[in-house]
This record gives C-alpha cells, sequence and structure tokens, in this order.
DNA sequence: CTGAAAGCGCTTACAG
DNA sequence: CTGAAAGCGCTTACAG
C-alpha cells in the first residue's frame, strides 16, 4: 500500500530526502563534521573524513544548494560571463565549466554582457552581489577589459580569465587560462612557408582581444625568423566574423600582386575569405592557401576542410572552473595554465596532409 | 571615514542588503504580503500591490534565491535539458530561456543528456528532486523521448517540450513549443518546384526527431500537390550531421539520372550537399540546387550561401520558458504555440532573389 | 581536530 | 484580502 502511495502523482519528489542530520548519525559524528567534508574543508582527520564520506554516499546525500547558500550567504555558483563569442566557442566552454563544477558541488550560471557599456562593471558587480555569486569566469573580449577586471580585483571577488596573461596581471595575482596564440601562430605561418609559399597575408582579429595581438605577434615573428620582410600591404584588420573576412579578402585578392596564401586570425573570417576566393572562381589551395585559427565544426563543414589551429577550449573551462574553485576556497596553488594548441592541417593549404 | 572602510577590498558586499522586513516596513505591509507581491500570486489588492512593488522598486530588493529554496523546499530554477543539439541551436535557445527566466525572479540550468542512457528517465528524475528543480524545458531529440516524457508526466514534473505535439501528447495536456515543419517544408519544395526544377531529391534527418518526421510528410505533400510521383531512389536517410550529408549526396549525384535539387532537412547536411558538389566540379545552383532547414549561421557561411527556413529559435526559448513557468505557477492558461517560419531565398537554387 | 547553539531570509500552513 | 508563527537545512562564530 505504501508504495502505491508513494508512486501516486506529485508524490514523487518525497520518496527519499537525506538531510546532513541523517549523514552525522550514520557516520557518528556532528553535522558540522559532515559539512566540513562535503566542502572540502581542511582539519578533518582522515578516518573521520572517510567515515563521512561513506555514510553520504551510503545514503545518496546531496547538500541542500538553498540551505548552504543562506547559511553561508552565497550562493556556491559561478558565473560564466561572455559577450556574443561563436556558439562553438561558448558550448564548448560552458560544458567543460559546467562539468568541472559540477564535480566540486558548484552550481553555473550564464551571464550575457555588453563589452561596450559605459557600466559594465557596475552592472556586473550589482549583479554578483545580488545573486551573491562565488566567482567568475570571464571570456574574450570580457576577459580584456581592464575596466571590469580592476572593478573585479578592488571588490575582492575571485576570477579567472581565459585569455592570455596581459603584462598588469602579474601584479595583481590574476589567474588565466589561455594557449600560447602567438607561438601557434608562429608555427603555422612557418608551415605555410614550408609549403614553398612566402606573400602571406595576414588578417588582423579584433583589436580589444588579447589573442589577436599575440597572432599577429606570431605571424610576424615567423616572417622575421624566416629572413622576411613584412608587407603592410598584405595586413588587413578584421573583426573575428564572416563579414570582415569577406571583406578583407575582396582587397587582398584585387591587389595587383596578391598574395598566395592568407592566414586569417580566426575561422569565422577564413570562411569569409573561401567565400571570396570561389566567387572569383580561385582555386583552394592551388591559386590561394587560405588557413583559420581556432577548429571549429565551421572548418570542417566549408570546402574545401580548413587548415587551422586547434584549442582545447572545453578544456580550457574545466581548468577554468577548477582554478576559481581553488581560489573561492583559497585552497591550493591555482596559477595560470597554458594549454596545448595544435596545428590541424586540411585541405585548403598545399603541403603533406 | 565610513566609506573608506566601505570601499575596502572584499567588504564592497556590504555596501547595500535589502531584506523582505525592509520592503515591508517601507510598504507597511506584512512580510507575507511583500511575498505575495514578489511571487505574482493571486489575492493581493491592487493598490497594495502597487504599494509593494513601488516601495520593492525603490530599496532595490532583490529576493534572496536561497532563502526563497530553502523555505519553500524548490529551488526557483528550470533546468534546460539537451543531447548534443547544434551549437548555434542550443546559444539561441538558452538565451531566449534565459533572458525569460530572469524576468520572472527564476533561474536557469543546464543539463546534457544521453538520449541513448537506458537508465535516463531515472537519472533526470533523480537530478530534479536532488535539486528541487521547478520544471524543465526538453530540447530535440529529448523532446520525442517517449519514455522520458511519461516518467515526467507520472512524477507530476512541469515541462514544456521544443517540438513538434506528438498524438500521445493531447490527452496528457502536455506544452509544446513549435514552428510547422511540415508546412514549412511543403512551401519550400514548393518554391523548388517553382524554379522549374521537378526532380527533388530529400534527405530525412534523424528518425527519432518528430519534426524530421513532419519535414518529409510537407515534402511529400508538396510533391503530391503537384501531381507528381515520389522516386524513393531519390529520397535518403540522413541523421542532421554534416557526414550523413555528405553520404547521401554521394549516393544521389553517383545515380544515373541524378537530382536536379536536393533538399536536405537541415543546413548541416545541406553543407555536406555542397561539399560533395564541389568535389564534383558541379555548379550549385546551375548543375544542381541546394536547400537546408534552420538558417544557421552556417549558411550565411558556406558558398553559395544557402537557401533554407529559418525559425525563431530565441523566441521559442522565451515562449517554452514563459508557459512553463506559468505552469508551475499554475496561474493562467499555457498552451501549445506554434511560432512563424520564413523562407529565406540565397544563392544555392535558381529562383528569384 | 571536533561540536553545540544561533541564525541566515524566505515560504508554508494556518488563522482571521 | 492580510498577517503572526514556525521552520526549511545548512554555515558561521565560537568554544574546547
Amino acid at each position: 500500500m505504501a508504495e502505491t502511495v508513494l508512486r501516486a502523482y506529485g508524490d514523487w519528489a518525497n520518496v527519499t530526502k537525506v538531510i546532513i542530520d541523517d549523514v552525522a548519525a550514520e557516520a557518528g559524528v556532528s553535522i558540522k563534521t559532515v559539512s566540513r567534508v562535503m566542502n572540502r574543508e581542511p582539519n578533518v582527520r582522515p578516518a573521520t573524513r572517510q567515515k563521512v564520506e561513506e555514510a553520504a554516499k551510503r545514503l545518496g546525500y546531496r547538500p541542500n544548494a538553498s540551505a548552504r547558500g543562506l547559511a553561508g550567504n552565497r550562493s556556491y555558483l559561478i558565473a560564466l560571463l561572455y559577450d556574443s563569442p561563436s556558439a562553438a566557442y561558448l558550448t564548448n566552454l560552458q560544458s567543460g565549466v559546467l562539468a568541472a563544477t559540477q564535480a566540486e558541488n558548484y552550481g553555473m550560471v550564464l551571464q550575457p554582457c555588453q563589452y561596450d557599456d559605459p557600466h559594465l562593471a557596475d552592472k556586473i558587480l550589482t549583479t554578483i552581489r545580488d545573486a551573491r555569486l562565488d566567482g567568475v569566469v570571464l571570456t574574450p573580449p570580457l576577459s580584456d577589459h581592464r575596466g571590469l577586471i580592476d572593478s573585479l580585483v578592488d571588490a575582492g571577488i575571485p576570477h579567472v580569465i581565459v585569455s592570455p596573461p596581459a603584462t598588469y596581471m602579474e601584479t595583481s595575482g590574476g589567474l588565466c587560462v589561455y594557449v600560447d596564440d602567438k607561438a601557434a601562430a608562429q608555427e603555422m605561418t612557418a608551415y605555410i612557408l614550408g609549403t614553398g609559399l612566402t606573400r602571406i597575408a595576414f588578417i588582423k582579429g579584433t583589436p580589444t582581444h588579447g589573442a589577436a595581438l599575440q597572432r599577429f605577434d606570431g605571424y610576424k615573428d615567423a616572417l622575421k625568423a624566416a629572413g622576411l620582410d613584412l608587407d603592410p600591404e598584405l595586413v588587413k584588420q578584421g573583426y573575428f566574423d564572416f563579414e570582415s573576412g569577406v571583406k578583407a579578402a575582396e582587397e587582398l585578392l584585387a591587389l595587383p600582386q596578391p598574395p598566395s596564401a592568407i592566414f586569417a586570425s580566426n575561422d569565422e573570417m577564413a570562411a569569409g575569405v573561401l567565400h571570396v576566393a570561389h566567387e572569383r572562381g580561385l582555386k583552394v589551395p592551388d591559386d590561394v592557401s587560405v588557413v583559420g585559427f581556432d577548429d571549429t565544426p565551421l572548418s570542417r563543414q566549408i570546402w574545401p576542410a580548413l587548415t587551422t589551429v586547434r584549442q582545447p577550449i572545453r578544456q580550457m573551462g574545466g581548468c577554468a572552473a577548477r582554478m576559481l574553485i581553488s581560489r573561492i576556497r583559497q585552497s591550493g596553488d591555482a596559477a595560470s595554465t597554458a594549454l596545448p594548441y595544435e596545428l590541424v592541417i586540411r585541405h585548403s593549404t598545399g603541403g603533406p596532409k
């Protein structure tokens, strides 16, 4: 009979409800000790810790997030802050953040932002306070917003940025997760040179993105290392979107002496280059090689498939979340981390595949 | 001096802290009445409601989510459930859900799922219980997972699905947000016929997706309306991904009598078709017209730009969230809603642009 | 290294 | 239509 009652509509939620007192009783300790173990606090004897962990597992205990938040005057939530990144970038990053976050008994919330908003920092600080957020992860271009980061530092809000470290961050102890964009761009440029092409154009990314500058630096370094001069005519300003790739390519390919290769600093702009090449009846890579950066799904879905640089976006998200939570807990030794990139050679360049 | 103290590191969070008692005092009512207003409960005199709303606004009051959750034994959170949709689809939908959710004093959490997991329903029910989720919105293909939906109904969990309504839902009072996929596919097929092409192939989507079936039905209806017979040779099974589009196109274009147009039931597969056409040196749309469905950013970034069907994904997310919250509050009259689609004619077909 | 007491800011259940 | 009391399940601040 009892079973019937339990299975009735709406009663499903009452089937079990394990609270901290149950775990404390099961483990033979106080609730405060259970609390210490669940929050990975130090100063618990290993034997006690294990006893509690086993009891919690046996009972299927899940701490009540609301109670934790109310008592602690915080949310156990971290926010992912973004301003219209590409869909692929955002979903990959958030998937990494989410997984790491859940593993640590934290939650993740999403917060769209507007880089250009003059009150950006105030608004974000208000949101953080209202929602009692424990910390934030900043993605490009917010990760390069000096005013915002300064506000976060002033307010003592734990944060991690997904971007190469800016010089001013070194003194503030800011945490970064990134890929060595400069080295990657240098290596890719060297690869193109290795296919026998020397007249290589470059489409820069949004100037406010730290990574955009790094990539351009890598390109220049590779040219210099090969003893080549940089031809200013071959460098165009883009904004990491398809349209600016189209515009840059139109200018580049209309040159009296057009480039034999175009290195766009992300895949979307490279797709724009391909678009223009096709319109002009140019063969890729026979007439012109094209290279991107990011290895988004797009790079496989356009034709020909794009040679590009792969960043481990999902891992970067997980790493950022773990570093942030470690800092929130003031445990351990979180330090800025560079993750490995990888050159992906496909069919838009002429070298060996 | 006080200001100095308040602006010190870490003290920033203490600048203001308005709680329900402050609002009650300001408005001259009890905290229970404030609570009623904040939760949009009925049975509050309009004058009282307004008094409270003004007091709350004046003080900048934001209810403490943790306290609400603890006292109410629920989270005021809705979850967006998904299983690897395209990145563009997910970010658009979640952006709509998020905006609607915040406007109603609710929060949104993300929950990746695995359609094929035999314990899917149990796992989701456990998550819902552990996190005290108030409701869930299901995206394809989860929205077409009969077992999952039945479990939700049995457990009395409020839910909304983003998918055309299945017949069995009508009796259960299930809520759907969708676009009339069948009518859209029919209209698009008619458009292709209108450009003078009659040998139109169709690449079907994942069979478990309700929308995939609807689209195929629309294609068949348009053929029939034009007095044309369906040629089984011209219908291929795809799975909504690039690779299956490639495979289907290879078979189709190798036919002794290849189609003059290919209607892929989403953009990703259409990108696969374009890829194969380019490899074979076929001109699009001169040699073969290609059509997609969804109007993802991809459709503008491939070459030639794709003729496709636009769904208002973001609005669908907002609508789903509002319907769900209305059902959670048991207020009003939420009903399944069809949103308008739109044909987007670009350069992969031969008719007037 | 561990625990007993108080309290976080709301909603529920009840009363009127 | 409105309100007074109790309590949700944790963490904090303190004690030892």
